[in-house]
DNA sequence: TTTTGGAATTAACCTGGGTTTACGCCAATG
DNA sequence: CATTGGCGTAAACCCAGGTTAATTCCAAAA
């Protein structure tokens, strides 16, 4: 897939889960005005998908698309669970990996709820080295939760008037 | 414990899962600076604990405290987890534990990731429709991430400007 | 090469939350 | 009964992010 190409759309009830193999993603929410809110961003080895969607059968509330060529491993979320289902050794996967889901959203809501956006941007910048070349300001504004605009004015602070 | 009384305080360790039977508690964090910020409040039926504090045997980045007497269960997370060893059918619970727990945190993202505060506190009135009339205000406000003062500014606005 | 369009920056203005201080209220304490 | 202390509210001021609009840069398209 290309940039630009779209894994699934807001609205839909988008029942796979695809694995990053190779290139960029970015999942996002786009609100009834129109704003842009990046949810997470998906290098290789993420995992993109809805919970809402998968879990409770309803319309994902945000969007997946590309950000550069990606390769991907669609998996049907059904297939899942009948492996789950099925076979005890696959739950074990499966446990640790939600596990780990729950652990990045506990962090993520710790950075929303009590870092203010400067903080938020470095703490971004120092947990993910590689992605802020490979990815717009504009989206990392989006992932931040404030305009391009304001980001532009944080990154401006942070150079000269280093004094603290 | 009554109210007041500590489940556990941030940079414990933390090792064990509560599960609150009667009564109501909070888990918070405190800045370095003194503010704080209130993770999620606890009402019957639900798991205090911190992830970080067991999956990965850290200190808890947070505090569990009673808001109201509580009365709870406490589980030790090793004993959860051998559990999951050897039972195949307890992992099935503990997988779709973790898959809730996901879909929670999902949702708080998304409200601190795309609401401002004045929508975020008519979501909670709207998803906790008891909870607000348990809680003291200065811990919705510092469950939505703004000072008391902002809150109580907020709910003016709400009263008599009416029009929308 | 020229043109177009998106990205990033900047300035100006507005708005809303943070901060400080003060006040009224009420329950717990003496 | 008087006092204390936390809570909610309020006013005043400051500041940072939002908004609009203009500018520059650059890469993709014609």
């Amino acid at each position: 897939m290309n940039a630009g190409d779209y894994l699934f759309h807001q609205g839909d009830v988008a029942p796979n889960l695809y694995l990053i193999g190779q290139g960029l993603a970015k999942m996002f929410y786009v609100t009834h005005d129109g704003k842009e809110f990046v949810k997470s961003f998906l290098p290789e080895g993420s995992f993109a998908g809805s919970l809402v969607a998968q879990l409770e059968g309803r319309p994902s509330p945000f969007s997946a698309v590309c950000l550069e060529a990606v390769g991907a491993e669609v998996v049907p979320f059904s297939a899942l669970e009948t492996l789950f289902k099925k076979s005890p050794e696959a739950r074990s996967f499966g446990l640790r990996f939600f596990q780990e889901l729950a652990l990045k959203k506990e962090k993520r809501e710790y950075e929303l709820l009590c870092l203010p956006p400067a903080q938020r941007y470095r703490a971004f910048i120092e947990e993910n080295p590689g992605l802020a070349a490979r990815v717009k300001q504009k989206d990392i504004a989006h992932y931040l939760g404030i305009t391009p605009i304001a980001l532009s004015r944080i990154r401006r602070r942070m150079k000269t008037p280093g004094p603290a």
